[in-house]
DNA sequence: TCTTATGTTAAATAAATTCTTAACAAACTT
DNA sequence: AAGTTTGTTAAGAATTTATTTAACATAAGA
């Protein structure tokens, strides 16, 4: 390879990984490990790898690579796919961020709201006992009455949540907002 | 206090413990710590508080709960109040979950955009001299036109991820959403 | 102005997380 | 069926993060 031609592929590497870093500096804000950041953000510009592909090119463990992986697997930004003649499995990263954005935040905010909402409606039953019962003080009732208001009122928002992975599930959310917009 | 008194009342705290336990394992999800989690979640049903007050109530150390304050001020889930008479400042919580997300997610995805969409631009910068480089072999140039509109293709995520904070800032997905719906 | 009360910063400790090495299990080849 | 390759699980090491204790700064009140 000539001089000049491994300089320009040097600087495709560079290039690259300005996006790498960006993209793995955001990813770990979203809960996931450095290892599992870094590994998605390099996937990203590759068509497909193999776990000793990823750990010579992250210069990490096979068992990091196996677990980040999985990882993102759960979170359903990298599929496995099938290469035949090879014994080793093959993954790829999803390229499309809408389908990421959609898996991942769908995912988060069903969990938030199933978690939540039955803690309210646990809570609710609660006080209603609590507002029955002959043996509770006025000040008690009162105080147990003010709380089940705020919490009937905070379902509003979980309900409007729900709605929301809704919509972006059966897409009418891009009906709203379309992916590409007038410049 | 009366012995019946005292059990409804704890009977309170039971059931606003299991509502508090719900909020703050889906808020430490949303990368505040521990601390900041139970602390807001606390928050939620008082008042107000002061930094006493919630070294006592939590039982932890007073500069974790500065701390833990200010990174709930910082995503505007507390804000500070003016109690005339106290000199201890005193805090609220947000209660309002709607102006909680917008908040939290709006100024998340701004940062995400903002920090990719630099990077990209930045890459896409070298990936153009690369191809305008008479040096560069053909194969090279290939791969970097490539992952030019890889990257040119992914804008159009970050472009509708700004109209998406858009409309939540300026309250029209609440047109398309509205906060109450029938049920 | 000096004292006391309140809040923050810095250093140190404790706890949790992430990653690695090593042992194991499964599946493909020969 | 035995051996080899590949991937996962388990245990341990290392790093990072969270929290506390202690010292400091700031501001209010005496």
């Amino acid at each position: 390879m000539s001089e000049s031609s491994e300089r320009s592929r040097s600087k495709i590497e560079e290039a690259k990984d300005k996006v790498i870093g960006a993209i793995a500096e955001t990813m770990d804000l979203y809960g996931v490990t450095p290892a599992a950041a870094n590994l998605y953000a390099t996937m990203y510009f590759k068509d497909q790898m193999t776990l000793d592909e990823m750990r010579t090119e992250l210069e990490m463990s096979k068992p990091s690579m196996s677990t980040s992986v999985r990882k993102l697997q759960d979170i359903k930004m990298v599929k496995k796919t099938f290469t035949r003649g090879s014994r080793k499995h093959t993954y790829v990263a999803e390229k499309n961020f809408f389908r990421s954005f959609m898996e991942f935040y769908c995912l988060m905010w069903e969990r938030e709201v199933k978690m939540n909402m039955e803690a309210i409606e646990e809570s609710q039953d609660d006080f209603i006992e609590i507002i029955k019962d002959s043996a509770s003080t006025p000040d008690v009732v009162a105080e147990a009455k003010q709380f089940y208001d705020q919490l009937e009122e905070s379902k509003a928002y979980y309900l409007w949540l729900n709605d929301l992975v809704e919509s972006i599930r059966n897409g009418r959310i891009f009906e709203f907002l379309p992916k590409e917009q007038a410049k």
